[in-house]
DNA sequence: TGGTACATGTAACATGTTACATGATTAG
DNA sequence: CTAATCATGTAACATGTTACATGTACCA
């Protein structure tokens, strides 16, 4: 047993099956919401993972529901596997930023088309930034569960946001553009 | 011709042979240097590229030197592939950081454990931190050749690595222990 | 009754990681 | 002469992405 330890994406659908049965449908949107600011992860992957499971022991599928939905209950056995899971030194970060890349070889574009991708991406992050701070706002009214684990994560988001914007602000003009 | 575009990771290593004919070795040795903190790639990955580019014609290996050296020269197709690669929008990044999904399942873990991984985790960005504060002074003590690009890319990783000590140490105490 | 959102899945392929295997050159 | 470093590559597998195929239920 215990084959070989979980992948992170494997044990997060695990770790959201804690409360409670879930459609592969519904833990993808559960954990878009949830991890996706730090963790992507897409459909096909979220199949593959449940079916691997199931014939693991780690979750057990259910009958099909309304619309063929069908629910997962994750075991004892699975259980046991996310706690080993998350109780092991989580691994370094990977960020993989393209725009960087491109900024690298900033020597090979004309000037302007580097500062209109930059301000493109700008735009992007800016964007993002207030729907974290929406998030939050709309996280400190509700008097009710103020998660510390989700609070956390998300003033991640925010502080990366916030930091990434400032990086652009300071770039120098013949980058940034005007 | 002009198959698919070229991934990222390809086209980096055609940037890297503007500046003349590199082994794969010197390319993975170069790539890590210059786009390590913002781009994973790792030796097998160059070699498939490499053999993959090659058979594209995108590039030419040369004749075995010492040490069965072989070192590769881009081609004019080569060139026109990396030209058309950068002139593209770069995609959105992506980041993956595994203490944020442990984080997000605090919840079933003792907090001493979590708190410890956090501490670590915390050290571990101090010291890139410094790192990159120590080749930001080297660049700038070096009086020629002030590449605007490099500096750029340097700042994002000083920039990101202070929000994430920042963002570590406003954390609550229930999270970073004491 | 027709469009939209819900729901599942497969196939094919691209990319990333780890382990294994081999050998040359250099410094001490 | 021997250990460390340089250098290349393959095989196997894990993970991530895109496209395709199918069908259900709700709402207007």
């Amino acid at each position: 047993m215990a084959s070989r330890p979980l992948n992170p994406t494997a044990a997060s659908l695990l770790g959201f099956l804690h409360n409670g049965p879930l459609s592969g449908w519904d833990l993808v949107a559960t954990a878009q919401m949830v991890i996706g600011d730090f963790w992507t992860l897409n459909r096909s992957q979220v199949y593959r993972e449940l079916t691997a499971m199931s014939d693991a022991g780690l979750v057990e599928a259910g009958e099909p529901e309304a619309r063929e939905r069908r629910p997962f209950t994750i075991t004892e056995e699975g259980r046991r596997a996310f706690a080993e899971w998350v109780a092991r030194e989580p691994g370094p970060e990977t960020i993989r930023f393209p725009l960087l890349l491109t900024i690298a070889f900033g020597a090979h574009l004309p000037p302007e088309q580097l500062a209109t991708f930059v301000q493109r991406h700008r735009t992007a992050h800016a964007k993002r930034l207030s729907q974290y701070t929406e998030q939050l706002a709309a996280a400190q009214d509700a008097p009710d569960d103020p998660d510390r684990f989700a609070l956390a994560t998300l003033t991640f988001g925010i502080t990366y946001e916030e930091a990434v914007l400032r990086w652009f602000d300071q770039l120098p003009a013949a980058i940034r553009g005007t």
